[in-house]
DNA sequence: TCTTTAATGATAATGATTACTATTTCCAAA
DNA sequence: TTTGGAAATAGTAATCATTATCATTAAAGA
């Protein structure tokens, strides 16, 4: 299981290299470190906890650059952010087509797949004024551990 | 058509002031001229630029205040939060079932009201290990004015 | 009116993010 | 393979939004 998720990773990461050299982005150890953390892992992490998980490996990484780079990839569409708390930024390298789900007490994030919520008509309904780029949709609730607690 | 603007106002106001005593909240001259800010515009205004408004008429209310306020509002449901932005959160007294849609460039909030997307069914999709409270769609796109730039 | 307790205002503190700048490093061209 | 220069990084200071603290004030029920 750890090892099909390296594989996969180690996928992730060669289409990252060649994704940012057809964008002239220079392919860095600090960037290549801050996509690989990001694409390990579900549970959209913030800022602050993909620069922490970093640290143990590269101790001398600047937490600016994680700010920096994150947010370089997101502009690019490299990487996505999750919007859905009020202090800090989550990001996702997930790019498939899905919502997200908050636990409204431990502030957890999941990913959820479902078709209709990911097709939803907005071409001609809603605002007449706007040209429609996307939409997200946010599910709140309560986890199974937060109400077994 | 300003004077029937006052005259909704005024209705939620005084709603508003029936609703705290319920909830056991003190009616002070702060929290009606918050609640008459926010009743008063369509605009999801963020704490700063309630604060600036009041300033007017008010000046020595405080910022602390206003933030204390609207999160106590918030909580017992008297407004809402608008999460839209990565920086300041902006807030709602419309109750109303409603969206929003952002505009990326001029980071604009204005109310969608389109039945399809206010009674999605999400009771049973989902995470079933979720006990699922509800949900918020934000649309984004660009307005027509940052269109025609 | 009096009393109690919640609410307020002033200010300091915190947490997240951004700005600045000297130094380093990627990488394309020689 | 070297090398020049632009781009990226690290370290630090600054900024912005929000929260904490605490002494003072005022709403509202007795
Ligand atoms: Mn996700
Ligand atoms: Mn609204
Ligand atoms: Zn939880
Ligand atoms: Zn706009």
């Amino acid at each position: 299981m750890s090892e099909i998720i390296t594989e996969m990773v180690k996928e992730k990461i060669n289409e990252f290299i060649d994704r940012s050299k057809d964008l002239g982005l220079k392919v860095t150890p600090q960037r290549i470190a801050i996509y690989k953390e990001l694409a390990s892992t579900d549970q959209h992490p913030s800022t602050e906890t993909i620069y922490k998980k970093i640290k143990d490996y590269y101790p001398n990484i600047s937490l600016t650059t994680v700010y920096r780079t994150l947010e370089t990839f997101e502009k690019l569409g490299l990487i996505s952010v999750v919007n859905v708390l009020y202090n800090a930024a989550r990001y996702d390298a997930n790019l498939d087509p899905h919502n997200h789900i908050v636990c409204t007490v431990c502030k957890k994030v999941e990913d959820v797949y479902d078709a209709s919520l990911t097709t939803l008509d907005i071409s001609d309904k809603t605002l007449g004024e706007y040209q429609i780029k996307g939409y997200s949709i946010l599910l709140n609730g309560v986890c199974k551990d937060c109400r077994s607690n």
